[in-house]
DNA sequence: AACTATTTATAAGA
DNA sequence: TTCTTATAAATAGTT
């Protein structure tokens, strides 16, 4: 329904990703308030933004209360009814030939774990996480552990992938490098007022990591808080980056809720979050305190890690109030947050919370105040 | 969008309402696919016919995921959704002065209710565990992704890591080959009765690839206990992808340690794994189908996103009952699922299940019977 | 289920 | 965001 027949695909583009949700969140919440009235019946809809942010709908009945009728259904029928829409959609793409739809994939995906969101089987859920969290460790720990790796071609995979990554990493260093130092140039070019040569590109500006500039770097790779994700949403806006690509994921936070934590779970976290600033951010680096090997992937997967943040998708104006998720920053693409940190044209890029595993890895080993592990066995 | 203009309000006409219903379930239903994967997001529509039959839709992760991640707002930010949504509906039905709805009073009468269907106290577990799972998630996330981090510093921490890991790789592979040729060495001398010489170290035996030798390593990596592999989700791959192809995400079953699992979620699996080598692995090379990149380390891990949506309802004749999770058809649209090894210089990118990233990332992501998310909420 | 005549929803772009 | 505009979609009334 727009100048242009739109391939339902994940949209690349961060913001238009966002614009899209803002129409069609509106259209589909027009629809499911239309149905509901016309034809009289309960319905619940829930979609969280790209951000986060969390919409509600539902029609004469609370979601609550669909949510418990739709509990009420015998297991088998809950199921049933997946695979029945499934297969519906199914055909009716087929039908169509339109998107390339591995649907069996898809589906299977998504059957079956009903199950486990009500309270009875919230139990076996947390059994089920746990388990597979032991199974996440595990593997990463191979990375780690590249000596416990009995295969001689997966060496050569992991290398491989290892090498790949790197020619990736440093590819996205150059980027960065020449962004700043065109940055630079017309900074220069505007202040002195004297016209500027480039110098053919190639050349660094040695100025792009003086001490100032690192230690600014430095004290935001430290920020405990770092990551916070809101930051991390918001950031896109400049450089390019997207960053924020990761949609949903991007925000999770572990924020936990005051007094929804057992004291075990969040011991350490609470502990370490006084060491914050001002116990914004809970996690640091834990990637830097991880016992053993101090560099290699592991360790750097300790190093940092961002975290996010819930937004919750409210909407035009939103201005939360609530003590747990300080959206505030959240989404705006082109918010700057100003943190205080002086000089803030790097800022997004500093403080960028930066990719997990370290910490994943310190948690899942043992640094953690949570728990995972070795449930799972593993061996060999 | 009908011949005439319907007023939104209650069809009196039982057989209209039901009519009215079909059309318009169908139309949501694919709205809500659509918007769950043009967003890439979390989404959750149940509806119930006037005859009482629920449909169902989410986008990648179960509905009971999303109701899981709705149950952890704080209960007003939930009543604030709704408020927000209700007003805004509002707002529009009366700019247009169309509809001739009592708002307040629908409006009324759908806020509140049943703050929580589930118990805080069993929730919270689990609850965690998904934070914990979606952090990680994100965490990794930036690895494969290092266009999306945007701080030097972090770029250089990465690289850093990523070098050392390499070496680490690399002394492993060499201590292999010089165990290797040892072992060769000593074979020799003992079968043939011969002196053997040294070759001085650095020459690698090509006999180290030979078909028997592929065959060893074969059965090693088959051994379950691997990195659980699965995860093979190392390969990356073709293109293909598409939509649904989502690599990771669709993949999901999660396997779980034996004797750990509740009965319901490892049903797909075991058939599954009957279906493998052995059983050995249940996983194929997701990554095979990576749209995208082919070799980093990102698609080693396995990420990726594709998106997912799924749309239960109860549709009228639908009979399929395969069993939770087939994994048969999914990931691999284009694996080679030949394992026999014969040419094996493909050998690596097939199979190697490898050290995990892969999956695990998949199983975050598209693993649907577990959720993740971040649960909690909290950030400053 | 199908078939139109219309009304809606929206993708782009401002 | 919001508005406008050109188009793609959804669907009410019929068959």
């Amino acid at each position: 329904m727009g100048k242009v027949k739109l391939d339902i695909k994940r949209l690349e583009n961060a913001s238009s990703r966002q614009a899209t949700y803002s129409k069609r969140k509106h259209g589909i919440l027009k629809k499911a308030q239309e149905l509901s009235i016309l034809c009289d019946i309960d319905l619940a809809l829930v979609m969280f933004s790209p951000g986060g942010k969390p919409s509600l709908c539902c029609g004469k009945h609370s979601i609550e209360e669909v949510i418990a009728r739709l509990n009420q259904l015998p297991p088998q029928e809950r199921t049933k009814r997946k695979l029945e829409g499934l297969e519906a959609l199914k055909k009716a793409y087929r039908k169509k030939s339109e998107h390339d739809v591995n649907m069996e994939d898809f589906l299977d995906s998504r059957v079956g774990s009903l199950e486990n969101c009500f309270p009875q089987d919230v139990t076996d859920q947390a059994s089920r996480l746990q388990t597979r969290i032991a199974e996440i460790h595990e593997r990463l720990w191979y990375w780690t552990n590249p000596d416990c790796v009995s295969d001689f071609g997966l060496l050569m995979q992991m290398e491989d992938s290892l090498e790949k990554s790197l020619g990736q990493i440093q590819r996205e260093k150059e980027n960065f490098q020449k962004r700043r130092r065109l940055a630079l140039e017309n900074e220069l070019k505007e202040s002195m007022q004297l016209p500027f040569q480039s110098n053919g590109g190639q050349q660094l500006q040695p100025l792009l990591w003086t001490p100032s500039d690192s230690f600014q770097n430095m004290a935001l790779i430290q920020e405990p808080k770092l990551p916070t994700q809101r930051d991390i949403e918001s950031c896109t806006g400049s450089t390019s980056g997207s960053y924020f690509g990761c949609p949903s994921t991007s925000s999770k936070s572990e924020a936990n809720s005051p007094g929804q934590l057992s004291g075990i779970d969040n011991i350490g976290q609470d502990a370490f979050q006084g060491l914050q600033f001002g116990g914004m951010y809970s996690y640091l680096p834990y990637g830097l305190n991880m016992p053993g090997d101090n560099s290699n992937l592991q360790a750097m997967l300790g190093l940092d890690q961002r975290q996010n943040t819930l937004v919750y998708d409210a909407g035009k104006n939103y201005q939360q109030t609530f003590p747990y998720h300080d959206t505030s920053n959240n989404f705006p693409p082109d918010t700057p947050a100003d943190f205080g940190y002086g000089d803030l044209s790097n800022y997004q890029k500093s403080i960028v919370p930066a990719p997990a595993m370290p910490s994943m890895y310190e948690r899942m080993t043992g640094d953690s105040n949570h728990l995972l592990f070795d449930n799972t066995p593993h061996n060999t």
